[in-house]
RNA sequence: GCCCUCGUAGUUCAAUGGAUAGAACUGCGGACUUCUAAGCCGUCAAUGUUGGUUCGAUUCCAACCGAGGGCACCA
């Protein structure tokens, strides 16, 4: 990358100074006035050396001229002591001719090649409809194994549906309340209601509800034992749907029926040497050894936790995939202390396993809605589907206006409601909460989903329509001077790698809005297709490349793109 | 009480310790007989408070104020 380059430029410069540069801080500077890079290192090592700033600056500066980089046209000392580099016109001219010889392989890069790791996410309670948190964490966990992807990992998709417990008791119960059929997605939902109604109660209800539970574990009441495996079966492949909707597809599917006497039985074996220790009748792992908390693993009916289940989990996964490097957990942020003191625990009893391998807990954010439409009156909750349906009636009304015909609408506007959606919640750093508005988000004017789609989808009818009238993008030649387009377009890369690094979706969705951005500013300044003009192919060439790139942003956010708009 | 997140324009979000804190929405004002106007151009407007570290702090540290979450048998 260039970036590499100018970094390596500025070390041996300065160590033709006779000093240590250390790590080179290389930034873009906020406007490109000031040129593509800029650096600080002579204001950081002007103190030790006891000069100026700018003294130095313009020193180090003068060694970097005299090395003739082809890809510098200008190095500049500005500022308190900046070193500021402007790229040639000619490294980005062959940046625009590489993107559109390499398409969707520009930017890939190798930082993870080799490295196996294993993504868990979404997670949801089985027999009760998808909850708006479960939505979240599929959508950034998709774009996570995503950007992983692209930095040469080996991801594998892992879903881990809690199939068995308190919230399936309360389905069974309430579909024998209500003669539900277990293989009517809606039934189920009305059953879970009523199931969690009556237990909320407290009366003989909850009573019934709890003997269920344990009916259900022991599998000791075939009727019973039927039902919760209808419904499995029923939410699993509605599961499977809506995730196709959104673009994921998991590799393994492990179920907390399977993790929890599991988990159960690795916690009992270590008592003995002092990991867990019993307490009150409980089984408990002390978190305080490192500056944690204590958590309780089995409760005192010798019945795995939360915790123990994930301790199950572990095991299960890792013999899934011994060879794993990197094993990232997404949930929710309330879960941020308690995956601390899980991981410590984790740690301890598998200490062969976890042995030079990360475990790592990626939370997302709280999704809470604005406006009053959604909110959840008569205790009803919101389910992901809900969401999505309620947003794609909002555009299905727009796109109705635009006289495309009834299957291309119904396409165009579940594409851009989820455009919407994802974008709303990828925006933002992964962690914070997240305020979902829906007039904001469907008003479809800058800073949204619809801007991306609605921009690629520019981009690629332009080319499209100069492919009819016979031209071929070319950088051959290029204009006298050349805009700026050709300096942001060349940072993808760059971003593509840091947003991998740094678990950051969101500085993809900000490099995607600013190329936009330029390209339309571009768009609406001059006439692309224009077959007097020679310059014409150049700017094909670059509608081209930007096209390129933002269908490359938009895959690997996993915003399904749509073909017309 | 202890611990963890977090506090930036009216609103929703950006800003690897850097230069004039960037967008979008809203408000106000424009351009358009061009390939998609879900677009483009201009403009008003912000770092919770008080200290500290630093050549330089939205960013790091401390205290305070405020919001959300967690802290023993839920997930």
């Amino acid at each position: 990358m260039i970036s590499d380059q100018i970094q390596k430029a500025v070390q041996s410069a300065v160590a033709e100074l006779g000093m240590q540069a250390g790590e080179v801080v290389l930034e873009h500077p906020g406007e490109l006035s000031r040129g593509d890079y800029a650096t600080n290192v002579a204001m950081a090592l002007a103190k030790k050396a006891v000069v100026k700033p700018k003294d130095l600056a313009e020193k180090i500066a003068t060694a970097i001229r005299a090395q003739n980089i082809p890809e510098i046209a200008k190095v500049e000392v500005a500022g308190p002591g900046f070193i500021n580099f402007y790229l040639s016109q000619t490294f980005l001219v062959s940046e625009i001719a590489k993107i559109v010889s390499l398409g969707g392989q520009y930017g890939l890069n190798k930082t993870l090649a080799g490295k196996t790791v294993m993504l868990e996410y979404t997670s949801p309670n089985l027999f009760k409809p998808l909850h708006i948190g479960n939505l979240v964490g599929n959508i950034l966990g998709e774009s996570l194994s995503r950007l992983l992807i692209a930095s040469g990992a080996e991801v594998k998709r892992i879903n881990y549906p809690s199939d068995i417990g308190l919230t399936v008791a309360k389905g069974v119960w309430g579909l024998q309340k209500t003669g539900g059929n277990p293989k009517d997605i809606k039934a189920l939902g009305e059953a879970y209601r009523v199931g969690n109604t009556a237990y909320d109660e407290a009366g003989d209800e909850k009573k019934e509800i709890e003997v269920i539970n344990k009916a259900l574990y022991e599998y000791s009441n075939p009727t019973l034992t039927t039902l919760r495996k209808d419904g499995i079966a029923t939410s699993l492949l509605h599961l499977e749907m809506l995730c196709k909707k959104l673009g994921t597809k998991f590799d393994t599917q492990f179920f907390e029926s399977q993790s929890a006497l599991l988990g159960r039985d690795i916690v009992l074996a270590n008592i003995t040497n002092g990991i867990f220790e019993k307490s009150d009748g409980a089984v408990i792992y002390k978190g305080e050894v490192d500056g944690l908390h204590t958590r309780v693993f089995l409760n005192s009916h010798g019945l795995p936790t939360y915790e123990a289940k994930e301790v199950g989990l572990f095991k299960l996964k890792s013999e899934a995939y011994p060879n794993f490097d990197i094993s990232i957990t997404v949930t929710g942020n309330e879960q941020l202390d308690f995956f601390r003191v899980v991981f410590s625990a984790i740690k301890k009893v598998f200490k062969e396993e976890t042995k030079g391998k990360v475990l790592r807990h990626v939370p997302n954010g709280f999704l809470t809605l604005t406006t009053g439409k959604m909110s959840s009156r008569k205790g009803n909750v919101i389910t992901g589907e809900s969401l999505i349906e309620t947003v794609q009636e909002m555009v299905r009304e727009k796109v109705k206006d635009r006289g495309f015909d009834v299957s291309t609408t119904e396409i165009v506007a579940e594409s851009v409601a989820i455009g919407a959606i994802k974008y709303s919640i990828l925006r933002q750093q992964m962690g914070s909460n997240i305020i979902f508005d829906f007039e904001k988000s469907l008003s479809f004017e800058g800073d949204s989903g619809p801007y991306l789609q609605y921009t690629t989808v520019r981009a690629r009818t332009v080319l499209a329509k100069a492919k009819i009238v016979g031209l071929v993008p070319s950088t051959k030649n290029s204009p006298k001077s050349i805009g700026d387009l050709e300096r942001v377009i060349y940072r993808f890369p760059e971003v593509l790698e840091r947003a991998t690094h740094d678990y950051a979706p969101h500085l993809l969705v900000t490099f995607a809005v600013e190329l936009s951005a330029t390209f339309n500013a571009f768009y609406a300044n001059q006439t692309i297709i224009d077959g007097k003009d020679p310059d014409s192919l150049y700017r094909l060439a670059i509608t081209s490349a930007v096209a390129s790139v933002l269908e490359q942003c938009l895959y690997v956010l996993a915003i399904p793109l749509p073909e017309k708009m």
